[in-house]
DNA sequence: TGGGTGACGAGTC
DNA sequence: CGACTCGCCACCC
């Protein structure tokens, strides 16, 4: 995966987050080694809503909240997804967030993609 | 060629 | 606390 461009990285660390658990934009920037670029991620995810396997609900920003929600079809489609998922979510911010919450850096081991 | 635009985040006041 | 700035950089006019 060395080569692989910024939105190939961000899509193979997307792949991995757990069902059922969360994750933040900067913390794949920060995993894929553009700890500055947590915005590029966001536009990543963007483009990733065309592919199937990538769950793009699962990522939200550093404060638990849904901020990509309106990139989803309906208002609340995110949410559903989530919830479906058994992550409770309030006032479009997911509720226990710091429980929930995968940190790729610490679950994952840069070896196996860097 | 150049400027505006973000699914962000950290810092300042 | 909220409001603001700045760095970031791929894309789209």
């Amino acid at each position: 995966m060395g080569n692989e461009n910024f939105f190939e990285r961000v899509y193979v660390v997307a792949r991995l987050i757990p069902h059922g658990r969360v994750t933040s934009y900067g913390a794949i920037a920060k995993f894929i080694g553009a700890a500055r670029s947590a915005r590029m991620v966001g536009y990543a995810m963007n483009g990733s809503i065309d592919e199937e396997d990538i769950a793009a609900h699962r990522v939200v920003n550093r404060n638990g909240l849904l901020s990509g929600k309106a990139h989803f079809g309906g208002s609340r489609l995110m949410e559903q997804l989530l919830q479906s998922e058994g992550v409770e979510v309030e006032n479009n911010q997911v509720k226990n967030f710091q429980e929930v919450f995968w940190d790729p850096s610490l679950e994952l081991d840069r070896n196996d993609f860097l």
